[in-house]
DNA sequence: TATTGTTATACTCTATAACTATA
DNA sequence: TATAGTTATAGAGTATAACAATA
């Protein structure tokens, strides 16, 4: 995801989507391409560019070292095994590290790396940013309601209170 | 997209995704992923399932005989050579034809068929059910306001006015 | 018997560049 | 020289199901 869909054709002006434009869904699914895209851009060379999961799975480990791969999972949208392709990346970049629960030893603790703690860092300053300027026309309030807005179905759809 | 994922492990209650919590990107790209898979879910079998585009293209085509494939290609964020295998697929499924354009022999023109105009019918059935469906947990009114933002923001990527 | 994580596979989407044919 | 669309290819993400180890 980084290449811009092409100049602008000659696109009538009056061109209209159908039921489409009211469709929230529509918007989220369309806008998402342009704002991962543009992510990825200003990721470019960070090991976590492309795809979603890797930028809240770090800031997740960093956060809370031990936490457990599923509960990731969850919290990213991610079955399992995409959860275990991610982690084997992000370990084989030296990002985050695994051990086996003293626990239960079916289950993993994830634990970041030095290199994965700077990462988090950088990526605490460019990931917010980023999304600002990629929505700079939405004025600050607009933008601050649809957040609180999207925040309560997130967190519906993930199922935390 | 249409597997769910998994069934919600221990998640800690008071879990808390760092900078992300008011990073309008994140929600965008996360409920991106779920609302995504529950559509696919809805239009299982439908021969417009699976990726972004095909729903768009489908009732262009049907609202805008003639429309060119680069009209289309900006419109849902994709370049020329993603657009000409989503024409390909929806050709081969009989929902679209191509013709060469009279006046540019380098450009075509794009017909609905019979099959696609009868999709079309119940794709503006289905995909706006779909969405509210999906969002029922936001009241009304927050709905409309965060489309009337998100639509705003649509058509500034794209150059509409 | 259910759960955590792994592996394998097939499919699709994505990005890129090189190509043709027309203009 | 620029544009419309095509083709080819390499890389990633996605969906599934089957599996091993442990609880």
């Amino acid at each position: 995801m980084s290449k811009p869909p092409a100049k602008p054709p000659t696109v009538p002006e009056d061109i209209n989507i159908d039921v489409l434009e009211d469709t929230l869904s529509f918007y989220i699914r369309t806008i998402n391409l342009a704002v991962s895209r543009d992510l990825d851009e200003r990721l470019e060379g960070l090991d976590v560019a492309k795809g979603t999961g890797k930028i809240t799975t770090l800031l997740l480990v960093d956060d809370y070292p031990g936490i457990r791969p599923s509960v990731i999972a969850h919290l990213i949208l991610k079955d399992r095994s995409a959860m275990g392709r991610l982690i084997d990346q992000m370990e084989q970049h030296g990002l985050i590290r695994r051990e086996v629960s003293p626990e239960d030893s079916r289950a993993q603790e994830l634990y970041i790396t030095e290199a994965g703690a700077a990462l988090a860092v950088k990526v605490r300053e460019i990931v917010p940013k980023q999304s600002r300027d990629f929505f700079f026309f939405i004025p600050e309030d607009e933008q601050k309601l649809v957040i609180d807005i999207l925040r309560r179905a997130y967190r519906r759809i993930v199922g935390l209170p």
